[in-house]
DNA sequence: ACACTTATATACCAGCCGTTATGGAAATCG
DNA sequence: CGATTTCCATAACGGCTGGTATATAAGTGT
């Protein structure tokens, strides 16, 4: 259990590492998040992050071990504005802070482009299924939660009666893919707005 | 240029070849689909065509010369529903064709789940870039077709006047794309016609 | 200064990757 | 028939994969 959490101080004895554990778990993000998991090998891993292979497998484990990690920290930094959004007062709210989001975490020039639970759960091989698996779960509890978002909402008269609320969660979620998809083969953010900004006039409601 | 299309009847001497092409490269072409160009082996694609490694390496090249005769067949077999989506009468039209084609490709029993095209386009490692570049250009190609059948539409007063037939064509790319991620993901075929029918009551005009 | 503990660096492992050389089998041509 | 051409099967190639054993360096507490 690490309780450290900036560069140095050990509290015990042996000799303390050399590098940051949290900035190279931020390296190894951005690779997996550029290659995905079964593309990202351990040569890129470790000279993304600046250590050995060694120094790799003492620290994390292994290279699932790494990911989850990883995955970890993309929900914690990254993805939270999912959380975020869903807090709005509204429907249209929701919709709004959810497809700029993802816009902005998309496209900013530091990360790499699209989503990266998209690009792990896309075409992996047999081997990361478990991977693929854990991607996934984390997903349907994200989109479990937009669905009771928009059941409230539907019951707070956001949407007209008839609507399926399931569907516009499937619908949402489909087009925040979609961008990243889209983001991943090099869509510009200006396409990507427009993108954005013709999705929420056909959003329904006020 | 192999002439014959079904099973036999070599027009030169020689040995004859004991397995049909086509039916060989439907098979790899199911293998790509389901595993996508790198997770895809040579073990996993001459077991499944059901030949070996020399044979098909006789036959098709390499892997790539392989992937991108697959691609064609593709092409011209299962997405050729995209071409007959855009003369349909209305834009309405179009969108419904090519959401439905989209839905019965993606859920379709016996074919893998989801789109190559999507599957193979994101999350490719640095060796795959000119596969990666192939896929994408002919997505391109695609779209640019449904950009000019929208912008004829508009013309045509299937939008309102202020419509963004750009992106429009974005956001009907988005919502397929975000299709196939989810028929990739597990979902249901009830589950992606819900999304389809959401998607088309939002869609704009008659 | 010493033993002890931990991290780093080098080198290595078996296994799979895409690809190909080699040797024999099966057909047509003369 | 023999000669030729093409295909199939085995096995091997170098290179890369994720993962590790070994040896050394760098800190700790006493």
């Amino acid at each position: 259990m690490e309780i450290e959490t900036a560069t140095v101080a050990a509290p015990h004895k042996g000799r303390p590492r050399e590098f940051c554990v949290d900035m190279a778990l931020a390296a190894a993000l951005r690779v997996f998040w550029s290659k995905g998991y079964e593309g990202a090998s351990m040569a890129d891993l470790t000279e993304a992050m600046g250590i050995t292979k060694p120094s790799l497998y003492a620290a994390f484990g292994n290279k699932e071990a790494l990911f989850n990690k990883a995955l970890d920290l993309y929900e914690r930094e990254k993805a939270d504005y999912m959380r975020a959004a869903l807090d709005a007062p509204t429907a249209r709210g929701v919709a709004e802070r959810l497809m700029y989001g993802a816009l902005d975490m998309y496209t900013c020039p530091e990360n790499p482009n699209g989503c990266l639970g998209v690009i792990t759960s896309v075409a992996c091989g047999a081997e990361a299924e478990c991977i693929r698996q854990a991607v996934l779960e984390r997903g349907a509890t994200a989109k479990r939660a937009m669905l009771e978002r928009f059941a409230r909402a539907k019951e707070e008269g956001d949407f007209p009666p008839d609507t399926d609320a399931e569907g516009l969660a499937a619908f949402l979620t489909a087009v925040n893919q979609g961008m990243s998809v889209q983001a991943g083969a090099g869509a510009t953010r200006a396409e990507l707005e427009r993108l954005v900004e013709t999705s929420l006039k056909l959003w329904p409601g006020r």
